[in-house]
DNA sequence: CTCTGTGCAAACACTTTGCAGCTAA
DNA sequence: TTAGCTGCAAAGTGTTTGCACAGAG
């Protein structure tokens, strides 16, 4: 749905990684460039594994440790972000009445609460057409109060 | 859809529980009633291995292995789930732009939409007390078309 | 020239699988 | 009795870490 359009846009996106990098002081290197240019053209949220294959074919020398490493710098950087929930150990729960989660990205703990108005989200209706939507949720992420003043990484 | 009413009526759920399993033909085994017991007590959605350490508790003799089927069984059997997105490897996205995100439970792909509704979530002020919303996201769950038809498990 | 980043390999953590003996029905 | 479970051990998958060399600044 999102798109970026035609490739002028991504060489503004890499002109600014390149920025963002040197702002903090990371060195621009070509494996960064390379699969920060694979995340951007890839259009389906692609595993380390995936974005490794990508970047193999260009630059053969990479290795997937570099691409785990990179794209977690992306993330820290805030160019890239993780997909909401994805790479955490699976999570049980058995409350099988409406509520939402929030989840703490530090310490993991995910805290349940309830809000009337999130129960009943509707699906769109083009979404239908694509596939069959068995859950729908509000999912909430950031810090709880008890990781919030820890400076401890 | 299971409407299970009530707060403190753990008794009566590990009731239908049982019901449950026989509705199914599973037999209703001693490892199987704690864990689910287990799981309806814990208020904090626990992974495969705290469950694990609460069980072994009261029954010192269970295997991991077994808390791992089991829970995955429950899910099975819709008396519990999988909280969203858990489980799954890392994913990443460079798209910064607002969109939300459909995830096929079967091939684990991942489709982007965008629907303007839901691109304002606005974070309850009671979560607000508990801690530092970063990100808040609709997220949907389901079977995608190519999925769909497949009866292949 | 220096110090960060990379590639490699080993270590980890979590999950899944195969099998033999056990047990709920 | 017997099909379905469980416990154990081993294998599989994805991620992290330690280290020496390479290359960006």
């Amino acid at each position: 749905m999102v798109q970026i359009t035609g490739g002028s846009k991504a060489d503004e996106m890499i002109e600014q990684f390149r920025l963002r990098c040197k702002e903090v002081g990371l060195k621009v290197t070509p494996q960064r460039v390379a699969i920060y240019k694979a995340l951007l053209e890839s259009r389906e949220h692609p595993s380390a594994e995936s974005v490794y294959r990508t970047v193999s074919n260009v630059m053969p020398s990479v290795s997937l440790d570099t691409v785990n490493r990179t794209l977690l710098t992306l993330a820290e950087l805030g160019v890239a972000f993780v997909v909401e929930g994805t790479g955490d150990v699976r999570r049980y729960d058995a409350i099988l009445e409406d509520h939402q989660h929030f989840r703490c990205i530090k310490c993991k703990r995910i805290l349940d609460f309830h809000c009337d108005e999130f129960d009943n989200i509707e699906t769109p209706e083009f979404l239908k057409d694509k596939c069959t939507v068995l859950r729908s949720s509000v999912y909430f992420e950031g810090l709880c109060n008890d990781c919030q003043g820890k400076e401890s990484k």
